[in-house]
DNA sequence: AAATATTTTTAGACTAATCTAAAAATATAT
DNA sequence: ATATATTTTTAGATTAGTCTAAAAATATTT
């Protein structure tokens, strides 16, 4: 049996390790995880204990397949729930993440699937996130964040790497959502700020919003 | 804020209290919770401090208004995830309320009106129980239990007591489900057995099986 | 290569929820 | 009304997850 903490903190190490790959140090979990890095401590040992992670003493963690598939299925039921949210129910894509949280940690088989199959088998979140399929297997988007675009071209808005209810409202309430179209017209050497064309409209945008916006070129 | 086992100990009390009137004792509950009387004890003592439960010592316990508050809200989220379940996952009514007891704790105001809108606001969950409104209203329905039903009235099924996987798949077997319209045919004396006809059948059904079905004069 | 700073672990304590075993209160039977 | 049985509570432990403070290991400076 799987805790719902032990949930939490796989799911915190795999982001942490940028999809499971590299070690994550105490210090680094006990941040994300809003918590001391003794319990940290305490907790990667029983993660290893139960062969979710390996763990040497003062030489980080990283998890193992058997904690990668936790994380990923989690992280299948996370995205989904959210779909389920905006598309069923109204969310909007600022108020999904904190319901979808508690949701995520329902254990039903049965009910992800139908869900799923529900939504019609949704590839992408709410904020473009992929989702991955019951196997475990993602599908990979070619993205690249607005603050490395090049002037003069148009793109795609694919995805948001901040979720942050703040980032996401700033966005609505400059018309910005997932397959708006828009057009890099100036990039600002002084500040980083970059000036893009909307549909109807021109807007200068932050250093720190071009930092959090994914676009595909088309 | 009020934990996920003081939420299932204040809707235990509530069923046990057949709606929060009488008071109900220790070992009932641990029954029911599948618990110890020395573990209810210490539940029923912290109930009573945060005010969801009046508790006099070996007297038993009774909900306050707000205990009962929780526990219909509680109820209400069971009895909407339950229909969401089966109307718009294909689950059974024999499958949902194992996956229901946990849906029924995720806390979130908007998801469960937003969930009640998007099932265009039922009024009684698969096993025939009535779904209480925002305010805690329960809509009544008559319902007499088919072993105190009379001989040669037609009525309509319209609920269970018994919920269990079992009972309900053997219900399902004999083509009984909620709006099946059954006429008693004869009700035998030596071991309470009742000869129902339904549609294009007639099958007998025995005492227990008469005691968990609920009917409705038609 | 020491000295210093940072990170990580350990030790010991706390809370929520549980348990067993014993004590106390209440209910039942003679 | 007293003895017996049942129910309920208390006392003391246990487990999961957390914390603070101190110790140990590792990393960074000088
Ligand atoms: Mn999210
Ligand atoms: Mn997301
Ligand atoms: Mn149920
Ligand atoms: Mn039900």
């Amino acid at each position: 049996m799987i805790t719902l903490t032990e949930e939490n903190y796989i799911k915190a190490i795999y982001y942490l390790s940028s999809n499971g790959e590299k070690t994550v140090n105490t210090n680094a979990i006990a941040s994300a995880m809003q918590t001391k890095a003794s319990s940290v401590t305490d907790m990667i040992k029983k993660l290893s204990e139960k062969n979710y992670a390996d763990y040497k003493k003062y030489q980080g963690v990283t998890l193992t397949d058997d904690g990668k598939r936790v994380a990923v299925n989690i992280i299948r039921k996370h995205r989904l729930w959210e779909v389920f949210l905006v598309e069923k129910l109204n969310f909007s894509w600022d108020e999904v993440h904190e319901v979808a949280e508690h949701l995520e940690h329902i254990k039903s088989d049965k009910l992800i699937d139908e869900l799923d199959a529900f939504l019609e088998f949704p590839t992408y979140d709410p904020h473009g996130d992929p989702i991955p399929d019951k196997e475990g297997n993602f599908k990979h988007i070619e993205k690249i964040v607005l603050a490395k675009a090049e002037v003069g071209s148009t793109y795609k808005c694919v995805g948001v790497d901040d979720t942050s209810s703040n980032f996401l409202k700033y966005l609505d309430s400059n018309h910005i959502a997932l397959g708006t179209i828009i057009t890099v017209k100036h990039k600002e050497p002084f500040d980083n700020s970059i000036k893009i064309a909307l549909e109807n409209s021109e807007i200068v945008v932050s250093q720190s919003v071009a930092k959090n916006l994914y676009l595909k070129k088309i």
